[in-house]
DNA sequence: TCCTTCGCTTGACACGGTGTCTATTGACGA
DNA sequence: TCGTCAATAGACACCGTGTCAAGCGAAGGA
């Protein structure tokens, strides 16, 4: 697996990435990546037993390539709950464009594959795992509001943080980068964040 | 069009709909509607010429079936903006579950097919303008968060609602239609309705 | 009664995308 | 020089969508 022409099926899963980065919603076929990648259909299938499969090394490709350990380091080193989730945000947010493109073709696969659909229920499943501890640095600091169990909180600001979601703030409402960022953060703390014993 | 054997019309778009709804997230192909419509695949096509065209005339025929209008009277006659917001999101919170099946299907569509692209576009806009509206009677009550702008708060609410949302929040995250509704509410209110002048 | 019309059936086929198989080539190393 | 291995070339099966042509049976009008 890993020793088998590395340079190759490094450019195939670039290849795959830029396709997928470009195409914003138009369907990429393996022939395309290919052909993008300089070989034929057929030697893809030398690398990767399936598109998903494909499709799946690529995020742990993109996942590697900017390492999530790096990325979630200041929101894990914040000292309050506002400061984390403040952090994971901004994370997440500069994340997000990174991964739109292979998210959305793995969503769109889960549909009818398997395969696919467990890869990206993981990924979502990680993701949560960083809102959860998120909330919980809020809840340690006793400045999570009232209004939400610890668990409704998590599933809240899980969905929130969505790729749907960013999608559509950002393509369907022309929300940039920064807005997006701004007002999450802004939206969050509205929502979760207790506003009593404030500093 | 309306002339053409309404009882097979009717039994497809039937058929397709409950196909829709028990398949949770299996593909429905244009057999298996032939077949649960008692009729051959073939036959489909003499009254639809497209998979797509099928699933868009679903969502017209759901949507006058549930009637939108006496759906959203009782938002529409509502007489405060937090009162117009929550019956906004009860109507829509119970009509959620009836599309969820087709709306699904034309989302995945999208990705593939202009026309069911343009079509669920066409939806959800029509949806946006139910938003668009609470949050301007929020607006002129003088209720209106002063955190968001009328516009900011539009997409927000419009994002919060979508389909993909309920569906996280049900069926991964286990809420109850009921939860969803009455959190949703809650939520929305923290969220848009500044707390000045209460009562 | 015959004939037409109409909704549907039957069976065949084209197309595009995925995935498989086999034979072949060409480079590189032992 | 031989074997190995990545990749090629070309053919093919499968599946789902959409098309086409011929036929069938029931309803209705002359």
């Amino acid at each position: 697996m890993s020793s088998d022409a590395p340079e190759t099926r490094e450019r195939i899963l670039k290849s795959t990435l830029i396709l997928l980065e470009a195409g914003r919603g138009a369907v990429v076929r393996m022939t395309d990546i290919a052909k993008r990648a300089g070989i034929t259909r057929q030697a893809l299938y030398l690398h990767f037993s399936s598109r998903a499969e494909l499709l799946i090394a690529v995020t742990h490709y993109v996942e590697e390539k900017h390492g999530s350990d790096e990325r979630l380091a200041p929101s894990r080193k914040a000292k309050t709950g506002v400061e984390r989730l403040d952090a994971y945000i901004d994370a997440w947010g500069s994340f997000l464009p990174e991964i739109h493109g292979i998210a959305k073709a793995l969503i769109v696969m889960s549909e009818s594959d398997d395969a696919a659909a467990i890869a990206w229920k993981d990924r979502m499943k990680a993701m949560r795992h960083g809102c959860e501890a998120a909330i919980h640095a809020l809840s340690k600091d006793k400045r999570l509001s009232r209004l939400h169990s610890r668990d409704q909180a998590t599933d809240l600001l899980w969905t929130l943080l969505s790729v749907q979601n960013w999608e559509q703030l950002i393509f369907e409402c022309g929300w940039s980068h920064q807005e997006y960022c701004q007002r999450m953060k802004a939206l969050t703390r509205r929502l979760f964040v207790s506003d009593e014993t404030n500093a």
